[in-house]
DNA sequence: CAACTGAATGAATAACCATTCATTTTTACT
DNA sequence: AGTAAAAATGAATGGTTATTCATTCAGTTG
């Protein structure tokens, strides 16, 4: 305990200044799910966060630089929740995948805020290369790491007519597809029900490693 | 000739109109996909048709029911492309589905300015339940036509393991999931290989009936 | 405690943008 | 051709919002 206070008060301002930036990154995150990437403004924004108009220039210089650091925010969280489990030596192939499709369709994740986010910014992505950008290179990354694991699994289990690559792409854009489901029909599908489907899939392409539990 | 002329001329008025309203809902399309739902004003939209700046408010009253309208025309643009193969008597179940997927993935659908504009919508689905009222209907109404013709297939096929609810939702979301790769990774994945995946989907559940053809 | 430093505030500013409407142009009909 | 009605124009308006910055506030140091 002393520790930790003694080390946070090292560099108090800039400790400081990271969780004011926070803050407002949250704040921005309700923001943009209650009324949309366009309609979320500065005084929206600040009074979110119980602070005054001007701070959010003073923290990100501008309303864009915000938008940017909002998008990065939540990317980072759901790349660095994957990496650690990517990252795991103690966990089977087939254990990681397990823990992807958990983390996949767990609470931190399928957050509506979140995904209102995700989405709102997905929309914007062709005429805002720069949002793209932000995303590319993690997509990518975690494309290669899930596309070795199918590999291994292939190889381990003997399913010699399975194509991880194709997997990859399938269950990367049913993931997604899930996700836009559960954004704009929280009644109709609930999280379990969709991470049942993503399993199902699985099953079908690893049946003596994962079973579909939705028979009936 | 002559008959098509004086049809035209019967309601010469609203024929205009129409095709008013049609020019400026497609300059909105170029509009969004080029500068965002955030990004896009009415001086670009009325720019973009060549016609001066009051013209919208002539014709739409606000900005705000021309972007409903903008979603509402590539709704039903879908929808009655859908519809007409569902109403088609002379398509077995089979062929009905291969003309869904084949529809899904057609150049008429896969217009990234399109799907722009879909994902722009959809990103602003929480914060305006308006936006998704106009697809609600025909969701579901596109899930029942899709459900009935997987249990159909079910039966004739005899596949007994088969849910087609399931079915229906997996390749829904499968889709939609494509669809969004279709539109940030325009280099990385093409319609026709978009195709095939959901096809290679198809496969594992209809196997007499659609076969993969991504094995190398 | 007094001086100093940086964070925070919010009134004022300036840019932007949807909407209006008086005027002009086009069309339909005699 | 002449006229009336409809369609189109775009300058002017008014409301909204990002950004600025002079001032206030809080924490730290000597």
């Amino acid at each position: 305990m002393e520790a930790v206070k003694a080390e946070l008060n090292k560099t108090p301002r800039s400790l400081s200044k990271q969780a004011r930036r926070k803050q407002l990154i949250e704040a921005t995150i309700k923001c943009i799910a209650d009324k949309g990437l366009s309609g979320t403004t500065m005084a929206d924004v600040t009074q979110q966060a119980g602070l005054s108009l001007g701070i959010v220039n003073l923290h990100f210089q501008s309303k864009e630089k915000l938008l940017i650091e909002t998008l990065s925010y939540i990317s980072d969280e759901y790349t660095s929740g994957l990496n650690e489990i990517f990252n795991d030596d103690n966990l089977t192939a087939e254990q990681k995948i397990l823990a992807h499709i958990n983390f996949d369709f767990s609470r931190k994740i399928i957050d509506r805020n979140k995904l209102a986010v995700w989405f709102a910014f997905w929309g914007e992505t062709k005429s805002r290369p720069t949002y793209l950008s932000i995303c590319a290179s993690y997509i990518s990354e975690i494309a290669n790491n899930l596309t070795h694991l199918f590999a291994l699994l292939k190889q381990q289990g003997g399913y010699s007519t399975v194509n991880p690559d194709l997997v990859c792409t399938c269950y990367t854009a049913l993931s997604d597809g899930l996700w836009l489901d559960l954004l704009i029909t929280p009644k109709g599908l609930k999280p379990a029900q969709a991470q049942a489907v993503a399993m199902h899939y699985l099953a079908t392409q690893f049946p003596n490693h994962f079973k579909s539990h939705t028979g009936h």
